[in-house]
DNA sequence: CTGAAAGCGCTTACAG
DNA sequence: CTGAAAGCGCTTACAG
């Protein structure tokens, strides 16, 4: 009498339903070659069992994968948990589990990263997080995935990666310009930029849209201040304190995501400086606790539980040809944050 | 000539080494048996060759799976990926990989995922989230998990869980006291509370501290409104306006968790109510971004990220011969969300 | 200390 | 349509 559970086996299931372990196998496969009927009493023998098959001993034998992993830049930051939950939720509905591992920004833990996700040979790979400007960073990633894929493996990435795989991208050059654009309507003309690390993708793109719009209105970002800071709340309060010394004439600021807006926010509160009567503020991505904050943010919203889900059905399908690409939108989501500049 | 990464097996490096596939394993597993310089030989070809093993070979096989399995209501909840964030932190450390499933804090779907990860064969189970005050819960939980405990998993959880297991366990119920204690020397009186789901543990346990604390004052908690919503943010939302309508002689709300103090933050700043000189509100956790909330709130901090780490720390461990229990510890933060009562 | 062999639980050609 | 058999890449008794 066999136990439901781990330890049943498939063989249990073939001897109770009077068929072959190969014809079983075939018939909960889906397989075709068997006949309807021994198909159907063998699911039905596999159902009142509790049969589940040893993923190890399918994979090894050659079946599919069916794990997918995931790499953030961290979960506990509220951008990638959201994505993450995207990708956890669809996962969940195709019945597929997901091991999740940090890359902490750094491309070489982010290729240790994937090599162990291929030496425990998940089906599918997904890089959230940026991509690196400098094109050595990723280039041995690029190669490796590239064997994983001619492997059979899937991958997808969010972000400009230069990692030859279907792509989610994030709308970060207009989602900056937009940020400009509404802070110069305003009639903000002394405007900081509190940047991120420097050789993100990410940075780069959302500063060439700010650049954008600047130049629009025949103003150039090299006339203000930019400041590169750590991508995370701390580096807003760093990049707030200089900009504060260094530019007192500065009457707006835009923090290039939401973690580093929470910063600058911060620092001004604890300086008595007005948010928006003497500064206005912005952020980027629209976090959940975006609309929360003293004063509410103003930001660009992108879909980040969306962006998860669209990374991991790109992934899903079969490699097309060329890589493809799917943006993501964004909206301007004007809060208590943004006012008219001081005249 | 063999090629780097997966596709390279262990007999190759048997062969490049010289010696047999029993050998070669031996030495690679740190087992002894084994003279040190051939286990050198052979490690150092590994080396160079780069070889991984193939873990479901390896697990097949009868070796460990270095996998864990997490369980948590939602990773795009700042408590849970808190949490998550420690756990993947320690178990990168221990090249260890780790699957995240939601519970959505639904014992059915809870007991799906257990049985899921029992079925991918994850070497460790870690359940976060709350435990569920009826027995019948989590009693068929309980039973599958032992059953996998004696077949060698180990698991942990973190929370009151009746599951069985080794357990961290927050200080709810000492949290409790302190939140209601701080509020009480303001000179508090009349206080709600904004409770989550009734049948949750975590939501029994910090209600029950509360109510010590009054009851050291000699006041009765059944003298005081306690809301039952859902235990999140919009929840507190719910829960404020109902307090708002049917008890607008309270002074100071008590939510059991942040993000339900979110909500009864955002409600009470589109009702105009100062905070705190009107209304004092204070919350439960301390996520990271209580401090940069509208007034900054005055909570419990709870250590999410080391929570996730000593769960882990625990599972890696021996199973004891009787479950392991870890208390956190807790801290009053006390911060601009609170004042003195209305004289 | 070392090796030949069995076995883990599947899948998939290969025959019939 | 169905089955017997080989094989996936390891680990672990079992001999020597």
């Amino acid at each position: 009498m066999p136990k439901p559970g781990p330890g049943l086996r498939l063989i249990d299931v073939a001897q109770r339903a009077g068929v072959s372990l190969a014809t079983a196998s075939r018939a909960l496969a889906g397989r075709d070659g068997v006949s309807e009927e021994v198909a159907n009493r063998v699911r039905q023998v596999s159902r009142e069992l509790g049969y589940v098959a040893n993923p190890f001993a399918r994979t090894l034998a050659g079946g599919a994968s069916s794990t997918v992993g995931l790499i953030v830049h961290q979960v506990d930051d509220p951008y990638f948990s959201e994505i993450a939950g995207g990708v956890i939720k669809l996962a969940d509905e195709q019945n597929l589990l997901v091991q999740i591992c940090h890359s902490g920004r750094d491309p070489a833990h982010e290729l240790r990263q994937i090599r162990n996700l291929i030496a425990q040979r998940v089906g599918i790979i997904l890089v959230a997080g940026s991509g690196y400007h400098d094109p050595h960073a990723e280039a041995e990633a690029r190669a490796v995935l590239a064997a994983y894929q001619q492997g059979g493996g899937r991958v997808a990435v969010i972000g400009r990666h230069a990692l030859g795989a279907d792509a989610v991208l994030p709308d970060n050059q207009a989602g900056g310009h937009a940020l400009a654009a509404h802070l110069l309507e305003l009639g903000h003309r002394r405007i900081a930029v509190v940047a991120g690390t420097p050789g993100l993708n990410t940075v780069i793109d959302r500063t060439a849209g700010i650049a954008a719009a600047l130049s629009d209105h025949g103003l150039s970002l090299s006339g203000m201040p930019v400041v590169h800071t750590d991508f995370v709340r701390e580096g807003g309060r760093v990049a707030t304190d200089r900009i504060l010394r260094d530019h007192p004439e500065v009457t707006a600021i835009i923090a290039l995501n939401d973690a580093m807006a929470m910063g600058v926010l911060a620092t001004l509160r604890e300086r008595g400086i007005a948010v928006p009567d003497r500064m206005s503020v912005v952020g980027f991505d629209d976090v959940s606790v975006a609309a929360d904050l003293a004063p509410s943010l103003t930001t660009i919203r992108l879909p980040m539980t969306d962006m998860g889900r669209m990374a991991l059905e790109l992934a899903l399908k079969p490699k097309a040809s060329r890589p493809r690409r799917r943006p993501t939108g964004h909206q301007l989501i004007v809060r208590d944050s943004t006012g008219p500049a001081i005249s």
